[in-house]
DNA sequence: CAGTGGATCCACT
DNA sequence: GTGGATCCACTGT
């Protein structure tokens, strides 16, 4: 399992390159959220790639508006968005600034503070369960809109940061199309997770819903 | 395990 | 008015 866990902070260089050159970076990686009960420590094991200018699945690819602002500006912040009327998702932002790039935060296992998880994520029949889902990460972390625009590079106990943790080799790192995403003909490899690793989630091709009368 | 439909509301057109 | 980077309960095999 995990070895020894690096708490270094992950320095805002690591964020400012290229968004596909991140997200598979980002496997191993600790996110912390420091609660008031205490904090919460997640080891990602599954994300995915937004590149903002020429990715039609990217919530920027129409321009910069209120919602997306975070994204326009510079990396190793996050961006927060509700979705599907009940939902948050979590994202990092990578580099270049400006470039509106950015890694959606998919799946992870909790390493720290799962007694705390559990009164959020009721539904999970098992710990596996807690973060495997974009939205049940942010869930299981308490992560809602209050926190988009976080820093997730700056120093000291703030309420979300990314640590260094222990990266993945490169040969347990698998990649494949996005979940979920309208707009991408599965043209885009841009998941990235960790060979194996039981708390990734089940892919899911997209599925336009019907309107209710 | 696979497939289906409901929940619920905000951002954007 | 439309549809979504989802989850959950429920059905049938």
């Amino acid at each position: 399992m995990i070895a020894t866990l690096d708490r270094t902070p992950l320095p805002r260089a690591f964020f400012d390159r290229p968004v596909l050159d991140v997200a598979p970076d980002l496997l191993g990686r600790i996110v912390v959220r420091t609660t008031p009960d205490g904090p919460i420590a997640l080891r990602l094991t599954e994300v995915e790639a937004y590149d903002g200018p020429s990715d039609p699945g990217s919530h920027a690819y129409r321009g910069r508006t209120p919602r997306n602002d975070v994204m326009f500006g510079p990396p190793g912040h996050v961006y927060v968005y509700f979705t599907y009327g009940m939902w948050h998702c979590m994202n990092l932002v990578c580099g270049p600034g400006g470039r509106a790039s950015a890694v959606l935060l998919r799946a992870g296992e909790i390493i720290e503070g799962a007694e705390l998880t559990r009164k959020r994520r009721l539904s999970a029949r098992n710990d596996k369960e807690l973060a495997k889902g974009p939205a049940r990460l942010a869930t299981a972390l308490d992560v809602d809109r209050s926190l988009d625009g976080t820093d997730a590079c700056a120093a000291g106990d703030t309420p979300l940061r990314a640590l260094t943790g222990t990266p993945v080799p490169p040969d347990q790192v698998r990649n494949g199309p996005r979940t979920g995403v309208a707009g991408d003909g599965g043209v885009h490899p841009w998941r990235f997770w960790i060979a194996n690793d039981p708390t990734v989630s089940p892919y899911r091709a997209h599925t336009p819903r019907r309107r209710r009368s």
